[in-house]
DNA sequence: GACGATATGACAGGGATGTGACATGCCCGT
DNA sequence: ACGGGCATGTCACATCCCTGTCATATCGTC
């Protein structure tokens, strides 16, 4: 499931955080100081970051612009947790990028619909709840994808990473994705392929979805990217004559 | 992300900004005199000029005015650093043509708060944010163009060029791009283009937006280039047969 | 009416994408 | 250990469409 890196130094906390989390599902790493957790994030994205505002050495404030700054970590869902409720932290949380905040002590279920809220509105790719998009519906936690037919649904076979990628398409529709953009979260960031494999893999899933008549929602969008649409067969043009 | 060009004499200072907007994720370039600051922006244009006010030989004031002046850069984003504080100064600085101020010391926060504000107010098609434009509006996100329409809306197929040519017209509607400007701005600097192939653009720009009624927004202007206007047609003379 | 500016249509070249084939590596059953 | 099947990444080739330029037509202005 999703993957989330708390930055707390005070030991004790931290671990009362990762338990909860861990007992929740989430797969948990710990970073007790900025430059750990700076290194964390260099060595695999985690799906959602909890950053206490006090850290020793640089203050979480400035780690929250830094990665804020870097476009490989741009859109990173970061949550901030303060022990000060001060309306002037809270500003200078929010401006520095934090998507969200938590005032200790908070309770285990804030913390946690605080994190899902998060995770749905930037990265709904790192839950596990289905996804429709035009006839196609895929779930995750069968990892079974099926289309609406005439009669009854359609099961479609998909590959391992041809999942990924509708999956990833799916969460984030009609919304023009470069090569980089899909290598990055579909294979995971820094990882050295090239970026033709992209259309390779897009004919791939064209290929599976044939079946369904799906295979038109996939666009193409010369010199940018892919799109995935809900429309399979739009009309907009009408032309009366 | 945005480009920076800091010119700045003293070495120290310079290195601090420079280190400051880099951990921010601009793209940063150095030059110690007017002369160096110059060559830079012939070379290629920033997204915004941190000036200092004192500098050895032309002092920033000069090079403001004279950038001011030429049309390549009339519209770069300039913000004047100063040590002196005198309201006289600040006058002078902005009326030279600088577009923003900033007495020294000041914080990175107030830096850089600065600087997204102007990037903001002059170059606003950096943003990602959909535009409208009469009935037209551009989404760079899903990279569509769509029209209202008397019945629903109509989409509208652009190849990349004229897509970007669109862009930077409805981020600047309601004014005269000359030719030159406009092969600046959506060709990218520096490419010896012939200045007529703006024409062909702008045709089969209004060739696409043909369907939606909306070609008549590209206004020319003889003489001086293209205007987007946000009223499709109007019809100032009306004769009834 | 003449001239310069702009619109239009045609065209060739090249870059971007689609497609099929292939080598590799992994998993699994024998 | 061995061999087959599957998934995957890369390449070469085909194809499409975008693009810049030119020649010509049309427009607007003096």
């Amino acid at each position: 499931m999703s993957t989330v890196l708390v930055v707390e130094d005070e030991a004790a906390i931290a671990e009362l955080i990762a338990l909860n989390l861990r007992h929740a599902g989430y797969d948990v790493t710990l970073a007790a100081t900025a430059e750990q957790a700076r290194a964390c994030v260099d060595a695999a994205l985690p799906d959602i970051v909890l950053l206490d505002w006090m850290l020793p050495g640089q203050s979480g404030l400035a780690l929250a612009r830094h990665w804020r700054g870097a476009a490989r970590t741009r859109d990173l869902p970061i949550i901030m947790l303060t022990a000060r409720a001060g309306e002037a932290d809270k500003i200078a949380g929010l401006d520095a990028g934090a998507d969200d905040y938590l005032v200790k002590p908070f309770s285990t279920n804030e913390l946690l619909a605080r994190i899902r809220a998060l995770l749905r509105r930037k990265a709904p790719q790192a839950l596990d709840a289905a996804v429709e998009a035009g006839a196609l519906r895929l779930d995750p936690a069968t990892r079974r994808v099926t289309a609406a037919a005439p009669r009854g649904a359609l099961e479609i076979k998909l590959g391992p990473t041809e999942f990924r990628l509708l999956h990833f398409l799916m969460t984030h529709p009609e919304r023009v994705h470069s090569r980089a953009q899909l290598l990055d979260h579909v294979w995971g960031d820094h990882v050295f392929i090239e970026e033709r494999t992209v259309d390779v893999h897009v004919k791939r899933l064209r290929e599976a979805l044939e079946p369904a008549q799906c295979a038109a929602m996939i666009e193409t969008v010369r010199g940018a990217g892919y799109r995935l649409t809900g429309q399979a067969a739009r009309t907009l043009v009408q032309t009366p004559d």
